[in-house]
DNA sequence: GACCAGGCACATC
DNA sequence: GATGTGCATGGT
């Protein structure tokens, strides 16, 4: 097995001995896991939890016609706690428009489209860009992609992977073809990433108990502050 | 009050 | 093709 492989395999294996399964994506619904996908980006998930709160009161995220059938306004002010309501209503919007238009309004027609060819859909729909997308095809859809995100970039580049300036798709490779590709095993990899950063990769964040404290690791902070010889 | 959070589109060079 | 900027709230 390439040096790689062992690694990542290795990483995931401590991570999910401390953390145990993560369960994700926190969403009740399909659509409501899309939602969440959209309104996440660069923002912090508890207020996403504002935003998708709101938009359960009023009843609107239940489908995907009632989703539609608000106005832009109405909607830029439900999501008002995540963040950048005005441009993430378009973002939805745009969003809700491919769902219905091109999986129907119950999302049914999905099963007819390979991974690959709905990713490219995805990407070409206004507010969906990589991360979102599959977000969207490994939490919603099911489909076995690996999601690469902040803390993946973070993390990695930390203990030398990659070098943390690829782009998007060339980390996502590096994921993909060291790691055998079920659809388990990258819903849970990307979610105990995103706990490890949470809880030890980001300012402010404690030293001690990181699942991933060894001789070689570096962790903690966005800038590595602590480094266990 | 500064800094950050599970990005993305668009402008400019 | 690379780099910079706007978007905005709520927590630390």
């Amino acid at each position: 097995m390439p040096k790689s492989s062992r690694f990542l395999h290795s990483v995931y294996n401590k991570l999910y001995s401390s953390f145990g399964p993560q369960g994700w994506w926190p969403g009740d619904t399909r659509l409501e896991i899309i939602v969440g996908a959209i309104l996440t980006q660069n923002t912090a998930w508890s207020n996403v939890e504002k935003a998708i709160a709101n938009l359960k009161r009023s009843g609107s995220i239940e489908s995907i016609s009632k989703l539609k059938s608000i106005g832009s306004s109405r909607l830029a002010g439900l999501i008002r706690p995540a963040g950048y309501y005005n441009i993430k209503a378009k973002r939805l919007k745009c969003c809700l428009d491919f769902l219905h238009g091109r999986l129907g309004p119950d999302m049914r027609k999905v099963s007819s489209i390979k991974t690959g060819d709905l990713r490219k859909e995805l990407l070409g729909v206004h507010g969906i860009g990589p991360e979102t997308a599959d977000s969207i095809l490994l939490y919603a859809f099911g489909r076995p992609v690996f999601v690469v995100d902040a803390y993946t970039r973070r993390i990695f580049s930390r203990h030398g992977l990659i070098s943390g300036d690829e782009d998007y798709e060339t980390i996502r490779e590096v994921f993909m073809k060291n790691l055998s590709s079920e659809e388990r095993l990258f819903n849970e990899y990307h979610a105990l990433i995103v706990n490890l950063g949470k809880n030890f990769c980001r300012p402010k964040a404690r030293c001690e108990g990181c699942p991933l404290d060894s001789a070689k690791y570096y962790f903690c902070k966005v800038k590595p502050r602590c480094k266990r010889a």
